[in-house]
DNA sequence: CGGAAACTTTTACCGAGTCAAACTTTGGGC
DNA sequence: GCCCAAAGTTTGACTCGGTAAAAGTTTCCG
């Protein structure tokens, strides 16, 4: 890491490369639009090399999903003490949202990112998948904490849905047009409305009288 | 729907004959390892005719989806006056595990289902995606009655996960050799326990003590 | 009975992804 | 500095899922 010689530097600026010449095309016209041959071209490398540096074409578009699961496990592993999961993810979810995070949801640049995401089933798979990895990093914490598998699981999966859901709405209002700054300051109110629900639950939301 | 008529008896049979060939090749051998080519050849028809009847080869295996989707949608929309979704759906995951439903996960022919289904990542993404479509359904629903979008889709993400995890789980069991029966008998406290944490909210599990 | 409509097949094609073999570049030991 | 081995890249051929269009077949209905 002191040193990362030639070669290293070499590999990571080629990736580097392919990476931001392909979200760019991704961007301009669409995921399913851009074929790899094209992306390969485009930076002029062979089609091979882009598998080599991104096993499936989705991967060349959500490649920060291995720094998010690392930041968020250890935003659960290494809680300080006498704070629960919930409490910590909640507060790492406002300090996202302060900090201007991408991630947060509620910034401008994130219309193209969600555009080109949710146009193309293959990416929204990948996405829920991605999805399920947070999920399971959680659950793998709280069984070797507490021993219970399923409730891990379980509790595992809830909060993954507060994070996840709480990230859609943003930023699907960024994408319906409005105002970032107005979502990013009213997005605090409804991040502790997710992990409400998730801390002291749903009750009988939505009320116990039937639709009709 | 009296008279069906010669033409879609044969196409019903049809499908129903392709359908059947998929899913016994699949279990043989693994979905990645059977392809659409060689159904269609088993079943005595055109690879066309497969991709006509199941849009996707995932679908082929898949299929179930909108009775269920169908299923659960019902449940919660037609649901008694005087009980919430977290009840109605709680019931009727209960009265699943009690007719023996595949559904409830807690059967004996559920490993081949299950070795299928997790050894394929393709299988699995549409099992998620189907998920997904399941949160969604919940989701409009809620937000007829209520109009809070937000909190619609959080309350059915969260009983979506309640749904999956408590099946997952006895799926697991059943794969893991557990025997069927005792697994059922089990799995009565473990869908309490899930929607336990759905309606209760999850507290400060796993405790307020870091890891280390 | 005859034709329109529905279904199937054929053929040709595209793009993602894999494989193996040839080729080029880098780095370490002498 | 030189050379060889290892790492990385390229090439070309291939498989498989999936689509499109056109040419059969079969069923339906007047």
């Amino acid at each position: 890491m002191a040193d990362p010689g030639l070669r290293e530097r070499k590999k990571q600026a080629t990736r580097l490369l392919i990476s931001n010449v392909a979200t760019g095309l991704f961007i301009q016209r669409g995921f399913e639009e851009v074929t790899v041959a094209e992306i390969a071209e485009a930076a002029g490398v062979s089609k091979m090399t882009v598998f080599n540096y991104f096993p499936r074409k989705e991967d060349l578009f959500l490649d920060r999903h291995a720094d998010r699961l690392a930041e968020l496990t250890s935003v659960v592993r290494s809680r300080p003490a006498g704070v629960s999961p919930c409490t910590a993810l909640r507060r790492h979810q406002h300090s996202l949202l302060a900090s201007g995070h991408p991630l947060s949801g509620a910034i401008a640049g994130g219309p193209g990112f969600w555009w080109v995401l949710t146009s193309s089933p293959a990416l929204m798979a990948r996405w829920y998948e991605q999805e399920r990895e947070i999920a399971a990093a959680f659950a793998e914490v709280f069984t070797e904490e507490t021993g219970d598998a399923f409730r891990s699981r379980m509790v595992a999966g809830l909060l993954t849905t507060a994070i996840t859901t709480v990230f859609a709405h943003a930023m699907g209002r960024i994408v319906a047009g409005d105002d970032a700054e107005v979502v990013r300051r009213e997005q605090v109110a409804v991040i502790d409305q997710a992990f409400d629900l998730v801390e002291r639950g749903v009750g009988d939301f939505p009320g116990t009288g039937a639709a009709s």
